[in-house]
DNA sequence: TTATTGTACTTTGTTAACAATTAAATGACA
DNA sequence: TGTCATTTAATTGTTAACAAAGTACAATAA
C-alpha cells in the first residue's frame, strides 16, 4: 500500500514558498517579511523563521544578520554549467547503484510518480510538473544512496531550477523519464546512464 | 586592513557543535536535547533550534519531526568516494576561475590563512587545523564563484570530514596549500589543478 | 547644497510560557 | 511471564511579548 506522505505545517509552508520562488512569482531580491509571512500562513513567526533558514540553506534565499531574507538570484551561467555536470555525476552514480536492483514495488512506485508527471503535463500545471519531476529523481536517488545522497543532490538541483523559467515543457519530457525507469528495471546500466544524461540539461 | 569576522551568537554555537561532531566528541546517533544545549550555551531554545536546523541541512545531524535531532553517521565509502570526486570538480573549477586573477591583497589574505594552519599544526590543535584548512579552501572558492559556489561546496566538504578522524595530520599538509596558492599567484592553472587534486583525498 | 547627527519607526533576535506529540512507566489481564 | 492498554513524564512545536539592531528621515551645521 502506498500512501501520500504526511507533511508538517512547516514543510507545507516551505513547499509553497519554494514554488513561488522557482516559478518566479517572487522575483530575485524580493524582501521577505517574517510578520507578513506569518499572517499569510496563519502561524506565528517561529515556524516562518525555520522555513526561511531552510530555504536559505537550499540557496533559494539570501539572509543577512539583523536585516532579513530576500530571494536569491539565479546561478551565473558558469556555475550553472558546473551544477549540471555535478548533478549528472550524482545521478549517473545512482543509476549504477540501483540498476536491476529495485523491487517490483519500488518500480511501481516510481512509475506512479511518472504518471503524476503526465497528469500535470496534460493539465499544463507546470509548477506541479516540476515538483513531480524532482520527486521522481529524488526517489531513485534515495534508493541508491539514502538520505546522504539526497542531501547532496537536493540543494544543487532545486537551485538550478531557478534558471528554468517555464522552458523545458516539451512533450518528450515524460517519455524521457519512462526511458530511465525502463532501463533501471531491465538492469541496463549503460542505457540508464544515457537516459539520465539526456534528461539533465 | 584585514579584520576578524564578527560572529553572531548562533554562528558561534554552530561552530562549536560542528567541531564536536567532526572531532568525534559527539558520536553518531547521540541524541541532542534542546533544553540541555540551551543551558550549555546560556541561551533559550530558540537560537538552539536554529542551529540544529542548520546542521541538519549540512548533513551533520538527522532530525525527525516531534522526536528531535541526533548526530548523523559518516558517509558510506561509495558516497564518500563520490563526494571526493565532486569536491575535486568544484575546486578545479575554482582554480580555473581565479588563476592569475587575484589581487595582491587577496593573495596575502589567503597566505595568512595558511599561516594560521601552520600555527595550529605546530601546536597540534587538530580541530582548529581542520577549520583553518576549510577556511582557506572556502576563501578561494568564494573568490571564484561567490556565495552560490560556497553553498554547493560547503555541505559536501563538511560532511566528508566526518570520515577523517584525526588522520591527515601529515607535515606535508601545509606545504600542499602553499603549492596551491603559489600556482594561483603565478597564474599556472595546470599546476593549481594538480595541487588541488593532490590535496583532496 | 552636502554631510552628519539624532530621533522615530520598522524589522529581526530572544525569551519564557503554553500546547501537542512522543517515549517511558505503570498496571491489568491472559 | 509476557502482552497490551492506559497513564505519566519528558521533549519538541508554537505562540506572543519583549529586547536589540538596523533603516529612514528630518533637523542641524559646515
Amino acid at each position: 500500500m502506498i500512501r501520500k506522505k504526511i507533511l508538517s505545517v512547516r514543510e507545507q509552508i516551505a513547499d509553497e514558498l519554494r514554488s513561488d520562488i522557482i516559478s518566479g512569482v517572487l522575483e530575485p531580491d524580493t524582501k521577505l517579511n517574517e510578520h507578513a509571512l506569518a499572517e499569510r500562513f496563519g502561524t506565528s513567526r517561529g515556524p516562518i523563521r525555520d522555513v526561511l533558514l531552510k530555504l536559505t540553506k537550499e540557496g533559494l534565499l539570501v539572509s543577512r544578520n539583523n536585516v532579513g531574507s530576500s530571494v536569491a538570484s539565479p546561478l551565473s551561467s558558469e556555475v550553472q554549467k558546473l551544477s549540471i555536470s555535478i548533478r549528472r555525476k550524482i545521478e549517473e552514480f545512482a543509476m549504477k547503484e540501483i540498476c536491476g536492483k529495485l523491487s517490483e514495488e519500488q518500480i511501481e512506485q516510481a512509475g506512479m510518480l511518472i504518471d503524476e508527471m503526465q497528469l500535470h503535463f496534460d493539465n499544463e500545471e507546470f509548477t506541479e510538473l516540476t515538483k513531480a519531476d524532482m520527486a521522481f529523481h529524488q526517489f531513485l536517488i534515495e534508493q541508491a544512496g539514502g538520505e546522504d545522497l539526497v542531501n547532496m543532490w537536493y540543494p544543487i538541483t532545486i537551485k538550478m531550477r531557478m534558471n528554468y523559467k517555464r522552458i523545458n515543457t516539451s512533450g518528450k519530457l515524460v517519455d524521457e523519464h519512462r526511458d530511465i525507469l525502463n532501463a533501471v528495471k531491465e538492469g541496463d546500466a549503460k542505457a540508464a546512464i544515457n537516459a539520465v544524461r539526456k534528461n539533465i540539461k
